[in-house]
DNA sequence: CCTTGTTAGTTACAAAAACAACTATTACCA
DNA sequence: TGGTAATAGTTGTTTTTGTAACTAACAAGG
């Protein structure tokens, strides 16, 4: 039997990060998903288009770090929803501008009310200061290239 | 086109825990893929056992947070490598008892090792003070049920 | 014992993600 | 120009995951 050591599993930063994560977006998927049916990707393009106004998919992918035929099936749907419509570049005719349709730009602004009582319900337990340590330290993490 | 508002999906808990967890796992992933042929089951399967003993699928099950249809496969594949055994339990013949192999267990070394490191190296622009506050409010987040 | 219900783990099938190959367009430069 | 390379986005195929149904073993009350 291997020896125990003082390394514990549920405090190595990769393994936390991924149950912080998990867990926390629990709850939030439950309602973008039931209430909207969408996929996780969906509501991440959603919100970048919401957020950010009128984007390609490549910017997106760029954005969101999400790889390219992702975004594209979720634009598919998104699109097949009518939440959403292409239009072609013309000065580029390969890319294609996406805009929130009426409808998507509502859904967008149900869901994101959502997340912003969400984002306050999670940070509920913790000072302010807290908070923005947590934060400027997830950033740092995510932006960091081992 | 929507109006902008103050919220800024970069700062939204469920999202940017997620990027931290996604960027943050990219090298380590790399090694337990690339010089074990692991998938991220499969090294939490191989760390549980390496930290805390002999445990069953169940057991894993419950502290991981993961599904049981994951455990099975991923203990399958241990056992197909020969990184660990399974022993019928006595007391209750449904369950197995999880073992790991001198083979696994010095793959579970070597990757402690690694992951050791790793840590170190996520936490290096951090103070103390920080890494310690960042490590609660994860635990907090993590075990959150909203 | 013998039903009924529960639990540990596996298997089968459906949903989603990862990866590679493709089309259409643009860019560059000889 | 025209030919090669690069880029935006899509489609197809393989892995991986999620979900539900299954088997085998236990538990407990009649």
């Amino acid at each position: 039997m291997p020896e125990k050591d003082d390394f514990d599993l549920q405090f190595f930063l990769p393994y936390l990060l991924n149950q912080a994560a998990e867990e926390s977006s629990l709850a939030f998927q439950q309602v973008y998903k039931r209430r909207y049916g969408m996929l996780r990707t969906e509501w991440r393009v959603l919100f970048h288009l919401g957020i950010y106004g009128e984007m390609t998919a490549k910017q997106i992918s760029q954005r969101a770090r999400m790889h390219k035929t992702k975004i594209s099936r979720a634009v598919q749907k998104l699109a097949d929803r009518r939440l959403l419509t292409r239009v072609r570049d013309d000065r580029d005719r390969r890319s294609e501008i996406l805009v929130l349709t009426p409808a998507g730009q509502g859904a967008y602004r149900e869901l994101h009310q959502v997340a912003c009582d969400y984002d306050a319900a999670l940070t509920s337990g913790m000072s302010k200061a807290e908070v923005q340590t947590l934060r400027r330290l997830l950033v740092q993490l995510a932006r960091r290239q081992i």
